[in-house]
DNA sequence: TGTGATTTGATCGTGTGCGATTTAATCAAG
DNA sequence: CTTGATTAAATCGCACACGATCAAATCACA
């Protein structure tokens, strides 16, 4: 049994894939995948916290906090202890973030046209694939 | 929501969620995910350049040339360059690599199981990922 | 109230992954 | 033959991703 014929490498091929259509698109809003994936759970609802974030995206804080101080730096995000729990940090969009909110549909529908799938059976497909996650994580 | 928009977001977590599964059962043989990848590709072919490995992957050499040495360094592989043109470099089993072959069955089904569906289903679902990945890279 | 357990982020080290560049070998046109 | 283009790996720098661990804040419960 070679890799090609597994569903595992299937996923992992198709993800470097799909990052690959969207590199040249984020490139030049200096925003790689992970940080336009935190941007877009901030354009829907701000000031989240990192644990939020976290679960969210399955990510933990070792790799969230440096990711979110890179996109603190580059003033997409400001990040504030909350004050009720000192131990949370409220994510929030800066300047540079909130500006690239306009930017989020074009993207999207680019990524979307680069499918070349009807927007149905792309559905079918994502809940597919999303129904498999879930069984993955509810076996670990 | 456009499922564009998620279906890029689906297979990213379900990537994620796969490597979580491989990981427990990878690490007592101490090896990474993707290390694993390429010791399926030996073992279905013995002897493959790192373009020939790159290509099944679609990794580059900055990727593969390190996680190779590093496979060497566990004895998992050899490096050795072609004798008819000397900008390739051969890859071949070592001792602990092959030692490992006899694995490789178990953990397949190991990670069947852990997808908790039926293999027709599952192959389905593989040959739509894969349909999906190849019209991205045509694109690109 | 006080003390141990839990929760939340942060830090560290290692292993991918990739854009850009470099080096060495081979090929191709004259 | 030679010189410029091409090809295959390697190298470099940076950004995730994660296991292990730590520090601080909060909670639970006697």
């Amino acid at each position: 049994m070679i890799p090609s014929e597994m569903i595992c490498f299937s996923l992992y091929s198709a993800n470097h894939a799909m990052q690959r259509v969207y590199q040249p698109v984020l490139a030049p809003l200096g925003l790689t995948y992970p940080q336009f994936l935190v941007l877009m759970l901030l354009w829907d609802k701000d000031g989240q916290t990192v644990g939020d974030l976290g679960r969210a995206l399955q990510l933990e804080s070792n790799t969230l906090t440096p990711l979110l101080k890179r996109m603190e730096a580059l003033g997409l995000v400001s990040r504030l202890r909350v004050a009720e729990d000192e131990r949370q940090v409220r994510v929030s969009l800066a300047d540079t973030g909130e500006g690239l909110r306009g930017k989020a549909d074009g993207i999207t529908r680019c990524i979307f046209e680069a499918c070349g799938v009807a927007e149905q059976e792309l559905t079918a497909l994502r809940d597919q694939v999303i129904g498999l996650r879930d069984r993955l994580r509810s076996d670990g």
